[in-house]
DNA sequence: CGTTTTTCTTGATTTATATCAAGAGTTATG
DNA sequence: CATAACTCTTGATATAAATCAAGAAAAACG
């Protein structure tokens, strides 16, 4: 199956679009490629767009103020991936987004969306939907920081997303749990026994 | 002002709706009165409800698995407060809602909410700059205890959330903060000076 | 494949922050 | 307004996790 009947299938699951809305959303899509370790979204620039993808997977990471790379976001395929807060706020994003694998994306620019939704009361649903996806995930993300030890955190991550934990670097994942990789490798010492 | 007409002019800053359009949504408002340190959501209940409030601020607090309690967000007025993940994902609360203050509410009821959105376009897009405004607060709140050190946390909600510093006791700043109480007294008077 | 590069683990030490304990302020209340 | 009930601060000590350092394991590559 195609890069845009994949596309089509994952929008269908979200929610009910006719063939004529289905078609408008698909009219303003653009093919790109991306090869791995490439960045889609460069920190202090702003983004402009939305991509959807079917395999591998988005890793986000920040330098904080001691020059330290912390990663904060994993997006696995299929789905939609951008940097959110800068897309919604036309501020330059606070993180870098790296293709973790070759990829083909479907791009959708903020200005063709913005478009859609005025024109459809539909799309303008999904963009709703896909909104509280993210909010949702990021208040995950926070409780967990906020509410649990490490090894808590990585049980629950364990539990949670398995599929991080299979298919991530290490250091990524101790990164995105906020410990450090020695410490996520003595946690998991500790757990397997 | 009256509670209703704070209501209108609230959501005329946000988005232009029609009048018929404002009083449709207007039509489905509930009025509640509230008490200080009264719960609006109880943590492993369903949230099924929006409240708008024009005076003081909620607190959201969890207690964690040595039975401490740890707040995670704060709301002031005037605006809209729910259990977010709650109302959308239909699960129980992880978190509790308390008021701090005595209130004046407008509730707004899922199901009735969920009517109007599918009845119109601009009460839809309403939800939508709404679920885009709760997921960029929670990434604020993630990257500070991702990215940032306790000092640098609390210097940044200084600059940030002024009003959440002169309104809020410290211990719940600290919770907030991921820190113990102890450690936001010293951190404060290091920076004072 | 054998070599290089990256990733992960382990031990020793340091550090930031938590915890414990007690007293000083501050706010609430009969 | 006096007493009680919180809230905040401060010091002493404990602890979880970070850092430093080096080797082992795994993956990438010519």
């Amino acid at each position: 199956m195609d890069l845009y009947s994949e596309f089509r299938k994952y929008i269908r699951q979200i929610i009910p679009l006719s063939d004529s809305e289905l078609a408008q959303l698909q009219e303003i899509l653009q093919f790109k490629h991306i090869q791995k370790r490439e960045h889609l979204v460069e920190m202090n620039q702003i983004c402009d767009k939305v991509v959807f993808f079917m395999n591998g997977y988005f890793r986000f990471y920040h330098f904080n103020n001691e020059g330290i790379e912390i990663t904060s976001d994993f997006y696995f395929a299929p789905g939609f991936v951008t940097s959110y807060t800068s897309l919604i706020t036309g501020n330059i994003s606070k993180v870098n987004v790296q293709a973790m694998d070759e990829m083909q994306l479907l791009v959708l620019y903020k200005h063709d969306l913005e478009d859609l939704y005025q024109k459809s009361h539909a799309i303008e649903h999904l963009g709703r939907v896909i909104a509280e996806q993210v909010a949702i995930t990021s208040e995950k993300h926070l409780f967990s920081l906020l509410f649990q030890s490490a090894e808590e955190r990585y049980q629950n991550l364990l539990s949670q997303n398995p599929e991080f934990v299979k298919s991530i670097p290490l250091q990524y994942i101790a990164s995105y749990l906020g410990i450090s990789p020695e410490t996520l490798s003595r946690v998991r010492r500790k757990i397997i026994g």
